[in-house]
DNA sequence: GTGACTTATGCTCAATATGAGCATAAAGGG
DNA sequence: CCCTTTATGCTCATATTGAGCATAAGTCAC
């Protein structure tokens, strides 16, 4: 007897509230929104796209595969159901303030640089990491191991942080079994909130690919309203990749790169000088949308 | 009455040989390989690394999920039934010259900048695009479409060929009809040797993937002997991204990342003044294998 | 052996890109 | 009017990159 195989579609559907990244959950942010493959859908995109638009109500803009889990531990109901979970990426420009929406960092704290509570989130990790690894019997696996805690976690002052690890950090805390996951609590954890099954794990993945795709492909305007200034583009790109950027380069590059146009007007209430409006040019010249929109780095 | 649903693993595997990226086919180079999901896979990485491994008889270095396709056109045997493809990219250090093993630019020759038949290829394409575009009646998508040929392929002087942009170009071959897919011939397709299914387009998935891949990320080295001259690893990734590398800057960023070290061994026979092996030497700090392998451009 | 040819390897130089900061402009509020 | 806030223009040192020159050290033909 064959096993029986269900299709399950996760969406990582992502927006940017009041210069706050957020993603949309079900289950009092526990689950990300999720739901069976019809037979009704064309493709995969198109069954993501129909249900998450049903779902919230909202346009979706941008939607792009994560990644596809089938790992037999993953809620294997019996020895006769495999469930494989397709997990997606999806943006949308704004919303209304709905239930459902939950900030990344209420996960992943110690992601956003940006925040005192993510700083001291880092202290207390960086802590936890090195009492880890003291226990370690190895020397070999223990020195190699620490290694890995500091070039993650940008642990002295030689290491620079990379906001695009996200995964990789969240598996180094598991490992170190400072987060809680698929039920089974961890002790005492790091502070950010669990969710069920493989969920957090998830967005991690999808955390990571949005920051490493703003740096290359123009895909920050899906979050932005029509007209912005440009501190509020920058404020979007900080609060995504959880870091700084240092203001007057900002502009520069993006000026420079022809990806933006002045509206003409300006917004006024922004507690000093008036600033330009600008609004994504990208339709204009659709067809190279493969350059890139890089972000300058720096440190705070 | 549920349909029900066939999972298939679909593998990318390359080798490189004599300096010339290659991949494992089946069905005499019209298919790639592709297996079932077995109960017995703890996980899909896990399937597809144990039947390439037990079909080649060789182990396998790098593994990494390419894309899920459920496309109901695609390979729909009856209503009841849908395919579900996972493609997974898989490299391997060498091969022996078994049989199955084709070279990437038979099926995607103008990918190939480095050999003549590319260039002829890409002028041959050139043309066609341009008649393509001109048989267009609303002259606004002449305009777009001709602007996306353009900076897809890098016609006219301006504009720099982007070697990471495989399935772009692809897709919009096939678009134009220059490309033959899933059985319907095109009448009068530009060279490059069709597949079956959408594997041709899988494969495009992959090297795209894997051109992207090697700048940042030191995978080259799973696809490369023990121990290596600088210029042969420039040959290597020369061959994947097809296009020509400055040796002095090649050598010049490839030692100052210090991912590579000297054997102290020197290679004979080389045509000229001997060159000193190196070897990969990531294993030591393992833990810093996020740090990229940047290769220097240049237009030939 | 000599000269032509091949590849290896060290080094320079100009053009750009990037990180950091100074300075000024233009708003609001006491 | 002075102080604070944000906007915006500009400079400067440094790092990275693209391109090329020059020399070293082999092979091969003669």
């Amino acid at each position: 007897m064959t096993t029986q195989i269900l299709i399950e579609l996760i969406a990582v559907l992502t927006a940017v509230r009041d210069d706050t990244p957020q993603v949309m959950t079900i289950d009092h942010g526990r689950s990300l929104p999720s739901g069976p493959l019809e037979n009704a859908h064309r493709s995969l995109q198109a069954g993501v796209r129909a249900w998450v638009e049903r779902q919230t109500g909202h346009p979706i803009g941008h939607v792009e595969q994560l990644y596809t889990f089938a790992d037999h531990g993953r809620m294997l109901t019996t020895e006769q159901v495999r469930t494989i979970a397709i997990s997606y990426l999806a943006l949308t420009r704004s919303h209304a303030g709905e239930t459902g929406w939950r900030d990344w960092y209420d996960y992943f704290p110690w992601e956003n640089a940006k925040s005192d509570t993510g700083r001291t989130c880092r202290a207390h990790i960086e802590r936890r990491l090195c009492q880890w690894v003291a226990g370690m019997d190895n020397p070999a696996t223990r020195i190699a191991q620490w290694q890995r805690c500091v070039s993650l976690f940008a642990i002295g002052d030689m290491a620079v942080w990379d906001d695009e690890l996200v995964l990789q950090r969240y598996e180094l805390l598991y490992e170190a079994g400072l987060v809680p996951e698929s039920g089974c609590a961890a002790a005492d954890a790091v502070p950010g909130q669990p969710m069920h099954h493989d969920h957090r794990r998830i967005l991690a993945t999808g955390m990571a690919r949005l920051r490493a795709k703003i740096r290359y492909r123009p895909v920050v305007f899906e979050l932005m309203p029509e007209e912005f200034t440009l501190l509020h583009l920058q404020r979007v790109m900080e609060s995504l990749s959880g870091i700084h950027i240092h203001k007057q380069n900002f502009r520069r590059l993006i000026t420079q790169q022809q990806l933006v146009e002045e509206t003409g007007a300006m917004e006024e209430n922004t507690g000093g000088r008036p600033a330009r409006l600008f609004r994504f040019c990208g339709e204009v010249r659709q067809a190279r949308q493969f350059t890139g929109t890089k972000i300058p780095l720096a440190v705070p």
